[in-house]
DNA sequence: CCTACCGATCGGTAGG
DNA sequence: CCTACCGATCGGTAGG
């Protein structure tokens, strides 16, 4: 609550940011349909009217969600895949970071809600997050080039990416954050599984 | 099952089968929340009272279309697993198999279901399944140490586990009846995916 | 952002 | 399995 001073961070109340943080976890544990809208204004501490002075729909806040969550995770996912390094380092902090938007503290249910409810998007949203989701997967394919041209892997079909997403999506459904494992060392076991450990320092 | 004697296949309108069979589609296709009673209903000519005659609740159905796909998914890999032929061969039957009953034309929308909409279950039912997908897992765990044991992969942690798991069941994301791949092709190489092609006959 | 409310739809039931 | 219906809840709105 530091509200004067550098207002930079913990900002004037932001709203709107409030319902789509809270829209996306609740979508993310009980689905875009098992949602109410009083549920998100309950989790905001509003009135069943409110959140509509924010959004004009609750299909609105479905896409805020998800957009909000495409956009994180191929920030993310970009930044790691232009650090210059080695094929290998590279895959691995690429796998690091979208598993980080998936299952850390931050975006965690924006690309959750991205990924398991994007089906229930109106078309106007949804044929948006279909360009932004291929522009994505061109990063995951250009990396497996280079794995393969590197003769780290053999494999660098499109069924080969498709495989790659199910291991790092379906990390949703089993990783929990007081589990044995941590998020990195999840990634670091992905790539030798992927890779294998010829190359391993 | 098997009633008189040799109207076996196509019975007397077996309406609670034909039941299960319309929730499991609509479930895997909108959800389970966002399925209605009336859905259902429609999809099996009845009237939105009638499925009630039926099942006791909504729960129920969801019930009954996730334990037909446990039991179904499990005595399909189960066989696979059982044929006595190499840890490579078997491996591949057991992924096969599975891909079969998620993506096939008979049990697909149980599966799927099982899957994705396993978390609307009530704490009854809930209780059953995870006792059920343990006992499958266990099988695909031993199916990987046969596999290391026999030279064939790295890693048959429970984590590799998981990523296979991943891998299979993301299909249902992206497979497509039309599309360019055969369920067998898939099982073929996701079998080289994981174990490389060293044994390739 | 709240109060007060609307029409529609939901899961489920009684009675036949 | 249908008809007829119930109370509850839903997404959304008007008016302040």
């Amino acid at each position: 609550m530091a509200v004067s001073k550098s207002k930079a961070m913990a900002e004037e109340p932001n709203r709107r940011a409030d319902i789509v943080r809270a829209a996306g976890q609740l979508f993310h544990e009980k689905g875009y349909p098992g949602t109410t809208i009083r549920d998100i204004a309950g989790a905001v501490g509003m009135r069943s009217g409110s959140p509509f002075y924010h959004f004009k729909t609750k299909q609105d806040m479905l896409g805020a969600v998800v957009l909000e969550g495409m956009q994180a995770i191929h920030e993310a996912v970009a930044k790691a895949a232009a650090s210059g390094k080695s094929p290998r380092a590279t895959f691995e902090a690429m796998l690091l970071a979208h598993l980080d938007q998936l299952l850390g503290e931050e975006g965690q249910d924006f690309a959750a809600t991205l990924l398991h409810e994007s089906r229930h998007l109106d078309s106007k949203v949804s044929a948006e997050v279909v360009i932004l989701k291929d522009r994505y997967e061109l990063m995951w394919q250009k990396a497996l080039k280079d794995l393969k041209r590197a003769g780290l892997i053999e494999d660098d079909s499109t069924v080969a990416r498709l495989f790659l997403m199910g291991m790092l999506n379906w990390t949703v459904q089993w990783y929990r954050p007081d589990g044995s494992k941590s998020v990195a060392q999840i990634a670091r076991q992905l790539a030798s599984f992927v890779i294998g450990n010829r190359a391993r320092a």
